[in-house]
DNA sequence: ATTTTTATTTGACATAAGTCAAATTTCTTG
DNA sequence: CAAGAAATTTGACTTATGTCAAATAAAAAT
């Protein structure tokens, strides 16, 4: 599953020039500083964010509490998919945890440019499969894993991740207590 | 985010006719005994499944346990998702709870179709755009709600689903012992 | 209908993880 | 570098859920 995005970037690669020249001329760079907010609660995803360098993260309130779903490292790309797909106000926030760069799609001209270029609808739909199949692995941990097998996971796929990222955030990410991660850590 | 699945009928309602005839001419009915499999484990999920009607899931194995990840209903499309999208072998089984009846859509062909009806690649996109919001909605379930809470938005979707569905199935479904299970329907 | 099998419930106890408070360590910033 | 703030750890205790075994209840088969 890791290798479809060998594939996503092999399409890429691949295109023919008019559609990656229609590609590059919706989107644009930007930077962000650490703690600026790419997008926030009640607001509409109308942009995705390929981070191309730099941490960010996703997260959501859950009464007052701050739910962490997502850790974007580089080449993910941002979105929160139900805003973004729906277009409708996000229940979520994105974050830059570190310093980033980003480059920006905005998702009007993207819908436009599918229409005009089937393979970015193609590309389009792998990006949603890729998604699909992170999210079914991440239910899967969830659905069957304890939260130490969870966490050893998460620093056996991203080992520099705990320099980075504040614990808070990682208990959140993994679905448990601060407390409890720290004794995990402790025990291991 | 439920309307989406109205938005998906309308699309497909309002399909030229080509598109409509390519889709048909690549599909089929068929009919399932309850206890049939439609997919096994180590095979490839080559086939999709429209559940005209009646009652199925997905589920694997870990440790000789089976794990639920999925009940189907009518109108609900059946895959193993990560089998189904990169063509490897199934960790997922599924198997029909009622006698079923489904409307079989071959892989090989319905990627061909798309490649000549733009229109099916859009659509095969609304279904996997559909399928990560359900998925984001189930990773919320277990990321933040007790089994308690889990289970009453189970019955308040599906309240059906208990005269036709066995508890250690549900349960499973739930993320939680068949006994939990039991205690938490004894206490409401 | 009676038996056998399967599904569900209940009890007693074990374990994982949460909560609250306090201590300690690490990071910022003047 | 010192002082304050923020992040992390530790302790004591609570709560949710799991496990194993046994008891019922319901369904299927004879």
């Amino acid at each position: 599953m890791d290798s479809y995005i060998e594939r996503i970037n092999s399409f890429i690669k691949n295109l023919d020039k008019e559609t990656l020249l229609a590609l590059s001329n919706i989107s644009s760079e930007r930077k962000f500083k650490k703690g600026d907010l790419l997008l926030s609660e009640n607001e509409i995803c109308r942009k995705s964010y390929l981070i191309l360098h730099g941490i960010a993260r996703k997260y959501y309130l859950n009464d007052g509490k701050e739910v962490t779903t997502e850790l974007y490292f580089e080449n993910d790309l941002a979105v929160s998919f139900e805003s973004y797909t729906l277009q409708q106000s996000s229940k979520e926030y994105i974050e830059a945890l570190t310093d980033i760069t980003v480059s920006i799609t905005f998702y009007e001209a993207f819908q436009e440019a599918k229409i005009k270029y089937p393979k970015l609808l193609a590309l389009d739909l792998m990006f949603a499969e890729y998604y699909g199949m992170w999210l079914e692995n991440r239910l899967f941990q969830f659905h069957t894993m304890s939260a130490t097998d969870r966490y050893l996971d998460l620093i056996k796929k991203s080992p520099h991740i705990v320099q980075f990222v504040p614990l808070t955030i990682i208990a959140s990410y993994l679905g448990i207590s601060l407390e409890t991660l720290s004794r995990i850590r402790a025990k291991i």
